[in-house]
DNA sequence: AATGAATGAGTATTCATTCAT
DNA sequence: TATGAATGAATACTCATTCAT
């Protein structure tokens, strides 16, 4: 067994899709979308066209790894976020911001998927798995705030559902509108579930 | 009196850009996606390319019609089922049925206004014109409904507001996963907001 | 016979054709001779585009018979100014002036025969014949003025051609750098020949 | 030490070039003359299309590079005329034999930059200065031919300008009448000059 | 004769991918 | 493994010409 030699294989492999996954990020980040080219890629990265190839089968592999991992930040940052030891009305108020600003900053990635056509490739399951994960994330916090008695007693998986509805919506339009501007959008959102999720006052309901 | 010919010109024009119309839309609704050759939409118009030509400056002038005319045609039908003498709440439900309806039968053409760059073109102002429509719509119905009594006295406008980042966000998220079956979020988008609307039992207020 | 309607009728073709020709020619000396469509002659004329097919079998025909038409009016006013009742000298001179400022003003139209490729279709004998009328005239001029005793005892023929060669030879510099100013080798021209020309003091001849 | 390679990289890329512009200059003095496809060029090339790419930013920069390079090649070949060690009047001779054949073998390419445009791209002042260079040429000529007695004293500028004009005339009549014949032509523009630059028998001019 | 909308062939250029070195 | 030159398919748009009215 070639534990050694397989080992450093595998973190030459993992530096390499490094470079490249952050060369493509500043590539597509930086600049129109309409033709991310592989060159413009390898270039940020500092290699050939060909090396590309060695690490990944094809241009959508490549984004679709970059789509991926992007996935994979913002929902980890967003699962942090949904334990952070603070109120359950505060963390989905910086949630929200950190959602957005992630937005602002990369919303080119984002159309990455669509545009590029990956999207037909990934399986409808982990798709699906993606945006469960989303939903549980918003649900989360929901139950805690319930059971901290800052909610009232909703559904909580239909509520964090359509919140995350809307979180999206506010996306798409401000990808539409090309303003990323998310501050009133933000504020409506965030007063209206404050507002739903408001305990009733003649019903006082301590949970245990 | 060069009316008469001059109607006929504008006739003949109107009929050939519907033709073209109709061709394109069924050309892109139809299949693929990548790829829209201005071949194949001369083809389903029984035209020849050059005749494209005399109606569109190019390939983006055309598009950006065909985008324009899906608009108003949505746009036009939420404003019939929002004058709709019935209760507000199931125009509300009606509404949004017709949205999800449009969007099945037509989202490729959506992905493709995004997709061929063409949205970059339209001034901003525009756009959020639009989308002002469209909430406004929706604040018409609350307001008719919070009129009527059927819904409490809530901020409509940024009750419309959310309403319609959430019925946006519903149709990204289905256009994502591909599979656009609206039921489920729709029935929980009108949940929340039917519970979010409902009057106060203990604050019976009677509008005139 | 039906001589009056069939007169009638070229009198119209040659109106028609009149009208095309001006139109032609403005349109060429306008601008900027890349593109010179059909269209914009039939526009300029007045006319459809289907009408200019009545007069002129095609395009290549159209462009030949403005070419001609060109010829025939530098050539006539050449051989006009060629017999004016002046001293050779001078004639030259002017003879030089009215081609520079005819070049000047449709520069354009001596590229059209070759850049359209029409040059190809012209019969070379046509050609020559127009080059010979050329020379011809200045040719003309000199014989006058060895006769009138201004002009040495040349070999006209081989003067007038070389002076023909120079002419256009010129025309064609000014072309390629672009600025139409002929000022400066029009004056080298006519002071070298008029050196080369200048009669022999210990020589004098006079010429019967 | 990146020499090596650098040097490699610069030979293998003025190979191509050189390549390309062989092609290009067989398809161009080939045939057709309308209709120069790039396409062709890299057939004769033996590349694929996308390689022309690879050393030309687009065909006119293509067409450019084969333009220049011609031009540098008759300019060369004249100076090295200019200073061979015969007689003034006969390098005259040579000279102009030279231009001549090159013309009747070029000269469709000579067509092509002008056809296409490139010519309008040039700068004013690199067209100026190339003019300049091809008189001062025959200004060379002239000045060593009145230096060694063998011609008369004349405004050397003038008279070689307008031998060069002479010189431009006749290629442009031989190109327009397609029979690339230039000997007549020839004959009388030497003839003419030969006499005009005869020494003064009266004046024995004994140049230092 | 006049119209002018319809025709449709023809071509430069890009860029993901390969493969010899 | 890295390189990067070579590949070549794929597509919008123009404009001379036609012909039904």
């Amino acid at each position: 067994m070639a534990t050694f030699s397989e080992r450093q294989r595998q973190v030459k492999q993992q530096a390499a899709q490094e470079a490249i996954f952050d060369a493509a990020l500043k590539v597509i980040s930086g600049a129109s979308l309409e033709g991310l080219k592989m060159q413009d890629i390898a270039a940020a990265a500092g290699v050939a066209t060909g090396t590309l190839y060695n690490y990944f089968k094809n241009k959508e592999e490549l984004l679709y790894y970059v789509d991926q991992r992007l996935h994979d930040q913002i929902l980890s940052k967003a699962i942090e976020i949904a334990h952070a030891p603070v109120a359950a009305g505060q963390r989905l108020s910086l949630l929200l911001q950190e959602i957005f600003s992630f937005a602002a900053t990369y919303h080119l990635v984002f159309d990455l998927a669509e545009r590029s056509g990956i999207v037909d490739r990934i399986p409808v399951q982990e798709k699906q798995e993606l945006l469960d994960q989303a939903v549980a994330t918003f649900q989360f916090i929901l139950e805690d705030g319930v059971a901290e008695g800052a909610f009232r007693k909703v559904d909580t998986r239909k509520t964090a559902a359509v919140f995350f509805d809307a979180v999206i919506g506010i996306l798409e339009i401000q990808k539409y509108v090309g303003t990323y501007d998310f501050t009133q959008a933000g504020l409506d959102l965030l007063g209206l579930f404050r507002e739903y999720l408001q305990p009733d006052p003649f019903m006082p309901e301590r949970n245990e």
